[in-house]
DNA sequence: ATGTCC
């Protein structure tokens, strides 16, 4: 039977397929999204979710945010709570390929006035100083042994040594710093990947951006105020990366490790190779849990090496210091991870790693770990559009409990790479945007064709879907004016 | 996403 048969609408924005769909189903599939997203919804994604819910240990719900699109084995956007009790399993293919990547935001208090005379210049800089591209080199010269310190202290060990902001720290997740990040769990190899890859943004839609806030795009000035945007046209720089090659070959590592043992010596029967898993408890679950840890903490150190060369380019052409120009971080988002957290179901509290792969944690206001100044708001979310449109700034909200607090982490592709590569031009999409006001630098030409806005869903439906459906509520839209791309 | 197949 076709899936629309089964799909049963909960609300405006929320879609359950039951378990009667499928067979081995443990609990429904909730897609988030309004009617037109779900009309234009990749069938292969309701196979994934579903397929997803048939994983050990799942609790409640398998998840797909209103940004969802086919992934390797769990859909982008996907969100997966696994009892941890009750035999619960983790799943590389759950938390992604790039392990932490994510999103970072930084103030200025600069308008967009002042900063247009000096744009080419800002993005050339930031083009010079912050390396792209698929196999690009940082500047920060460390030796395998040095890297596998990074990797166990994160973004501690970057401020510690010179890059960046004491104050940088208490807006990072656990304050850029996992605990039990155990680098005895890495191998060589994915060492020998990432150990002169800190600093580097890396290809596909990560990027690095120069935004303005417009008056009109200030939904809640006051909510903006307490995260730092306090002006009209406030020039802001947002950027996206993750772990590069190292959170890569961990994934890797790990997926091979799984497949050996998850049937042998767990008995553990899945839909889809990709769903590769091991219980949480077992040395094998345990050991991928560490490795993952370093690679949180290799990408919150990539994207804090990152924000310190921003503060440098800004205060080399604007004759001023970082402190002076206002350019303080608002907050940083992993949307690549699987956490142990406490959330309680049914009314009772337990213990779950929560998988979001594509998804953003949104913690309501008062929650632990959202930052000491943030407490009374909310966790700051940002969510990355496409580099033709636009990104947002939102706050986590009381009613994301329904998603394990947790919301969209994007615009969500559309169309394929090939196809968007066969649609548009690099070299003519670059003169097109530049003569809407956006300065792009880039890599790659097909590349960049790659990432056309047209290749996205609407930025501005998929937060409405996640506003509506009460999992973040927006603060600010942010409108680009310069980019580098990978 | 990714030394885009060691």
């Amino acid at each position: 039977m076709a899936i629309k048969e089964f799909l049963e609408r909960i609300s405006d924005t929320v879609w359950e397929i039951p378990v009667s769909y499928k067979e081995g189903m443990r609990v429904p599939a909730r897609i988030y999204g309004t009617e037109k997203i779900i009309a234009e919804l990749d069938e292969a994604v309701y196979d994934q979710v579903t397929n997803v819910a048939t994983l050990p240990g799942i609790t409640k719900y398998a998840l797909c945010m209103p940004d969802g699109h086919f992934g390797y084995g769990f859909p982008i956007g996907g969100v997966a709570a696994m009892d941890v009790e009750q035999g619960g399993v983790i799943s590389p293919g759950g938390i992604g390929f790039d392990i932490n990547c994510g999103m970072r935001l930084l103030v200025t208090n600069l308008t967009y006035d002042e900063v247009k005379p000096h744009i080419k210049n800002i993005v050339d800089r930031l083009y010079e100083r912050v390396p792209a591209g698929v196999g690009s080199r940082g500047f920060v010269k460390l030796s395998r042994n040095d890297f596998r310190e990074v990797v166990e202290e994160g973004a501690q060990w970057c401020v510690r040594n010179g890059y960046g902001w004491e104050e940088d720290l208490e807006l990072m997740e656990e304050n850029g710093c996992l605990q039990g990040a155990d680098s005895a769990k890495i191998s060589d190899k994915a060492i020998d990947r990432g150990f002169n890859q800190i600093g580097t943004l890396g290809s596909g839609n990560h990027y690095l951006e120069i935004q303005v806030a417009k008056e009109e795009n200030i939904f809640d000035p006051e909510l903006a105020a307490r995260l730092g945007i306090f002006m009209p046209n406030q020039v802001v720089v947002m950027f996206h990366c993750g772990s590069r090659g190292f959170g890569h070959q961990v994934a890797t590592d790990y997926l091979q490790i799984f497949l050996k043992v998850m049937e042998s010596k767990y008995g553990i029967k899945i839909l889809d190779r990709e769903l590769a898993c091991a219980p949480f408890n077992s040395p094998e679950g345990q050991a991928y849990f560490a490795a993952m840890k370093c690679g949180i903490n290799m990408s919150f150190a990539n994207r804090q090496v990152i924000l310190h060369r921003i503060r440098e380019v800004f205060s080399d052409i604007f004759k001023k210091s970082p402190e002076k120009l206002g350019m303080h971080m608002v907050y940083d988002v992993a949307h690549n991870t699987a956490k142990l957290e406490r959330h309680i179901i049914d009314g009772k509290e337990r213990s779950l790693l929560v998988h979001r792969k594509g998804a953003t944690r949104a913690f309501g206001p008062g929650m632990g770990d959202v930052p000491e100044r943030y407490k009374d708001i909310g966790q700051p979310v940002i969510i990355g559009g496409s580099m033709e449109t636009g990104s947002y700034l939102l706050v986590g909200v009381p009613s994301g409990d329904q998603t394990f607090f947790s919301t969209a982490h994007g615009s969500g592709r559309t169309m394929s790479r090939t196809k968007a590569r066969k649609t548009w031009r690099g070299d003519k999409l670059l003169k097109d945007m530049e003569s809407r006001g956006i300065y792009v630098r880039s890599t790659s030409m097909p590349g960049l064709a790659e990432e056309a806005g047209g290749a996205y869903k609407d930025i501005d439906d998929v937060i409405e879907a996640a506003e509506l459906a009460g999992i973040s509520k927006k603060v600010v839209r942010l409108t680009p004016i310069g980019n580098i791309k990978g």
